[in-house]
RNA sequence: GCGCCUGUAGCUCAGCUGGAUAGAGCAACGGACUUCUAAUCCGUAGGCCGGGGGUUCGAAUCCCUCCAGGCGUACCA
């Protein structure tokens, strides 16, 4: 609707212009809008207003300039006003939102899709927790928020993969391992001293039985670093395990689980490093190699390789980040926790300094969540093993809700999740909300089918003969035929919450609409009307819970 | 100190890359179930958009500055 309004302006714009009504033959773009306010019509545009220096004419009498010379040979416009400071407002004619419910039906699953991405292959990688220890909430923000990105650039025409990133080399495996061993030797009746800086959790401990069961005593017999990798390596396995099998029950499924380890065992790391050495990114400096990030807008610059000689998790991350490239990723994205943020800069000079344009790479840094429980912070700490797990969070409130409220504010505000809230069945938790629309009009639906009463046949033909005039009919089809316009946004900006809201709005017309008109009602052509209507809407909410990787149920 | 994020109704948050009278949910108050699912709806009330400057026809939105909170500023990951 929005481009036929923009045509119709701007065919305006040329006539008036050869009419001599309009002096200059430079037209500012035309940016239609929709109106806050009902009484302000259907569309406005400002061109009258942002035009008005370069025709050097008052805004108002540019209005009227154009409204003198529209054509409307298909009857879309039913009025038109001039208001405010030189605001050009349009009415459409009911029919005229008609052609949108067909173009649902037409597309149906795929309605709200536009080809953005062209094909264009690009990389979502997002949680990537370390294997020490399961999933907690903050995780499952990333989860939530990647996966739906996902979704989303998938749904718009691009070729998406998702990864995840283990980080199953350097320290805290060794950690990980000596805290497995240390547990697995108390087993054994080998008390030694338990660092603070190890492994707290109870699921430690439990992987140890699993060793000392398989293996007894025999890690006792060999070298002390052979057996703690060895703990490293089971334990980082029966970890990641779990952490698969979380995500499967969140509905978040990766394409890749790319090592870090394996970028060591393929010489990848060593290789990127000698390249740069050999262009003089890199430089050795008090025992130790430097990258010169600060040459590429980075602060300063910054280690790769510590003087002890081993690499830091930054000299894995540039080579990661640089292989991802070579596979030929148009563009990549990495979903980040916000406190990783200082990384952002570097990350980016080591892609500016492979000789790729950082403009490919995107960063999408999720602000920290607070669990709470009635008001009340619970605390939490992998290191410690004080923690509620995303299982436990899914377990308690499910997969729905919790989703729903990670996707349902910007991921750049932090987000309190009050686990008593998201159990609520009210709308204090609105994932409930929008998927009652979904069951109510499956009962309708139901109850139509039952007595064999659908019967769209007619409007395949000819859509003109819906019989939708009330006005929450008006505001739900206006709503649905902005559904594509939303999807295309939140794809651009990458922000799924777009789609959360515009599916709260659209469940609260509906659920308006429901409360005051009957759908199956005595007039045969009105109820076929309302069911066409109301069918639409069921597919659009079923679209966008789709995308956000909610289910939309038959029946609650 | 420097950098990133945040500050909008009592609470939790939207506000579409500058538009008209700033929106929604919860909480409060008053109403609607012999009716397609009341996990719903209708109404009332609630605001110096953190403060101050600037840019322009027009600012919650852009710029500057100050204040408050969170996070980050490692040869940790």
């Amino acid at each position: 609707m929005k481009p036929i309004i923009k045509n119709i302006i701007l065919n305006a714009l040329e006539k008036a212009h050869k009419a001599e009504l309009l002096p200059s033959s430079h037209f500012t773009e035309i940016i239609i809008e929709e109106p806050k306010a009902e009484s302000h019509g259907d569309f406005s545009t400002n061109i009258a207003m942002t035009m008005a220096s370069v025709q050097k004419m008052s805004p108002k009498k540019i209005a009227e300039a154009i409204l003198s010379s529209i054509d409307d040979p298909d009857n879309i416009i039913k009025d038109t006003q001039i208001a405010g400071p030189g605001f050009i407002n349009f009415f459409i004619n009911t029919k005229a939102w008609y052609p949108s419910l067909a173009k649902i039906f037409a597309q149906d699953t795929r309605f709200g899709s536009e080809n953005i991405g062209k094909g264009k292959k690009i990389q979502v990688e997002f949680v990537s927790a370390n294997p020490t220890g399961p999933l907690h909430v903050g995780h499952g923000r990333g989860a939530a928020v990647g996966d739906a990105v996902a979704r989303i650039l998938s749904f718009t025409g691009y070729n998406v993969e998702k990864e995840y990133y283990v980080n199953d080399s350097g320290r805290q495996i060794k950690t990980l391992g000596t805290s497995v061993f240390l547990r697995y030797k108390s087993i054994l009746g080998v008390d030694d001293p338990f660092p603070d800086d190890c492994y707290q959790g109870e699921y430690i401990t439990d992987i140890a039985k699993n060793i000392h069961s398989d293996k007894k005593d025999a890690l006792l017999k060999i070298d002390e670093n052979t057996a703690v990798s060895y703990c490293s390596k089971i334990a980082a396995e029966k970890i990641l395990t779990g952490i698969k099998k979380d995500l499967n029950s969140f509905d978040v499924i990766f394409d890749n689980w790319f090592s870090e380890q394996s970028l060591f065992d393929s010489n990848i790391v060593k290789k990127t490093i000698d390249e740069f050495k050999e262009q003089k990114i890199i430089y050795e400096k008090d025992g130790a190699l430097w990258f010169k990030t600060s040459d590429f807008g980075d602060e300063k610059d910054r280690v790769v390789v510590r003087n002890n000689g081993i690499t830091t998790y930054f000299a894995s991350d540039i080579a990661y980040h640089r292989e991802k490239f070579l596979r030929g990723y148009d563009e990549i994205i990495d979903v980040w926790g916000a406190d990783h943020h200082g990384y952002i800069n570097r990350i980016k000079a080591s892609i500016e300094a492979s000789g790729t344009s950082e403009k490919k790479f995107h960063v999408i840094l999720i602000q920290l969540v607070n669990l709470l429980r009635n008001g009340k912070q619970v605390a939490m700490s992998t290191r410690s093993g004080q923690f509620i797990s995303l299982k436990d969070v899914i377990d308690e409130v499910g997969k729905d809700a919790a989703r729903f409220i990670f996707l349902s504010r910007h991921y750049e505000s932090p987000l309190d999740f009050d686990l008593e809230v998201a159990k609520k069945k009210t709308n204090d938790n609105p994932v409930y909300y929008v998927q009652y629309v979904h069951a109510r009009i499956s009962s309708i639906l139901r109850k139509a089918e039952e007595t064999g009463k659908i019967d769209f046949s007619t409007f395949d033909n000819n859509i003109s003969d819906l019989l939708l005039n009330e006005i929450e009919e008006i505001r739900l089809i206006k709503a649905l035929s902005f559904y594509p316009d939303t999807v295309k946004t939140s794809a651009l900006q990458k922000e799924p919450h777009k789609i959360t809201f515009y599916l709260m709005n659209l469940a609260s017309l509906f659920h308006s609409y429901y409360n005051k008109h009957k759908v199956l009602t005595d007039d045969p052509k009105i109820m076929q009307s309302r069911l066409y209507l109301v069918t639409a809407v069921l597919k659009t909410i079923r679209n966008g819970l789709t995308l956000l990787g909610i289910s939309a149920p038959k029946a609650m």
